[in-house]
DNA sequence: CGCTCTATTGATAAACCTCAAATACAGTGG
DNA sequence: CCACTGTATTTGAGGTTTATCAATAGAGCG
């Protein structure tokens, strides 16, 4: 990991330092650390404490959970703007996540007492954490819902369309999940096994519903699979 | 639901309050609305514009959701003091968690406008809010781990020993989760059947690790539910 | 072209759900 | 105090889903 100098217009378009102007952000920036991460790099793992909140300013990170026996589940994708390790401005030390960079990623932290200091400052930006936080958590239990309620390939459907709205790219032939995305990651996002993910996929693209290759997925019937969440 | 006026220092005990003086308390009871709720009636079902952010003075409320099938999921049970539907602070209309009443229970609640003005005034509130709703993201995401890796037995296990600690009475006999729990509850907070959990529960009493009564367990050796979620 | 990592596929087994039916329990009214 | 009624719970049998294991195939890279 190196360190750089990000511009703040990267900051602006984190919605959690809405409503503040060029130069308190510019402040900010001094008060953060920011630094640069290959791909595959583990940015922090299950408790890093000298920084507590970083914000992505360009690339990508994974955010999982490791259980005992070492099997990982993936909670979601962070990208660009968005934030992760809130966690840790209230806890001390451990921080039971892991979050890995999925490319050439860059980030800003900021440790426990500024974010304490700055949310002081201007309770807006504390609001702001709150709602992203808030929308995060309804987001998982959603996801606590359907990995309690449905089937494995419901949640495949679900984990697919999930990031096709998030990452998604338009292509002639579809849409494209834009991220190296193996079995394993589909299998460790939709609480399944690499075998029922490949199986699953490999039965959709009999119907042309996706086109799947080595680590990626195109979408070529993003309706058939939303469908297919809501009959079960 | 009939209105009533509960005493400031209910509030006082709740920690998004904390930092404040009797007479802001005072001041916030006046913008709230008190309601007292009989056991097992519906405090609001799947988004109430009327009041957002609730606060329980006495009794306990069942937060759950329902899938599109109406197979109910509990998300978790909140006591005197905690706090309930945040999330309806930042959206409009749906708020998709239902709260129950689970015996005689006693709230407050604050409309979405009032709640973001003591924010803005006390940052303090926003603070502690977020701190909340962090530590309840956290065990979520732990719980959907569990979800995704463990078998039923250790998440049967689980449930009841996080009941205990939450809501566990010593008694003579061992510890008594205080609460009417009935096999479906236990079903669904550990996301299985109530078939599932009747066989489970059968064998720890042959093994006198539990008494289970109708709508009601006692833990006689917490140490051996707890090695049990431990080994698998 | 061989090496490594990822993905596929079939066979098998385990875990758990579903359904059906019986039993136990709490409350009610006689 | 007892019979009656409506829930809650238990238990067995059987079936489904999905994980596991093993073996093979394909992709990318030096």
């Amino acid at each position: 990991m190196e360190t750089h100098t990000p511009r703040a217009d990267s900051l602006q378009e984190s919605v959690i330092f809405k409503e503040l102007t060029c130069g308190q952000l510019a402040d900010l920036l001094q008060q953060g650390k920011s630094l640069k991460l290959q791909a595959k790099s583990v940015l922090f793992n299950q408790g890093d404490p000298a920084n507590s909140c970083f914000l992505v300013h360009h690339g990508r990170l994974k955010l999982s959970k490791f259980n005992a026996q070492g099997k990982e589940i993936i909670l979601r994708y962070i990208g660009a703007g968005e934030l992760t390790a809130a966690t840790a401005i209230f806890k001390a030390g451990v921080y039971p996540v892991t979050a890995e960079s999925t490319e050439e990623t860059s980030v800003t932290g900021w440790d426990k007492t500024t974010m304490l200091a700055l949310m002081r400052q201007y309770s807006d930006i504390a609001i702001n954490l709150l709602d992203i936080v808030i929308e995060r958590m309804d987001d998982m239990q959603h996801r606590y819902l359907e990995l309690c309620t449905e089937q494995v390939e419901q949640r495949i459907a679900r984990s697919l369309l999930r990031l096709m709205r998030q990452v998604g790219q338009k292509t002639p032939e579809g849409i494209r999940i834009d991220l190296a995305l193996s079995r394993q990651n589909i299998a460790d996002y939709s609480g399944t096994t690499i075998y029922t993910v490949s199986r699953t996929l490999s039965a959709w693209e009999k119907k042309d519903w996706i086109q799947s290759k080595r680590e990626h997925i195109v979408i070529t019937k993003p309706h058939a699979l939303l469908q297919f969440t809501e009959i079960g």
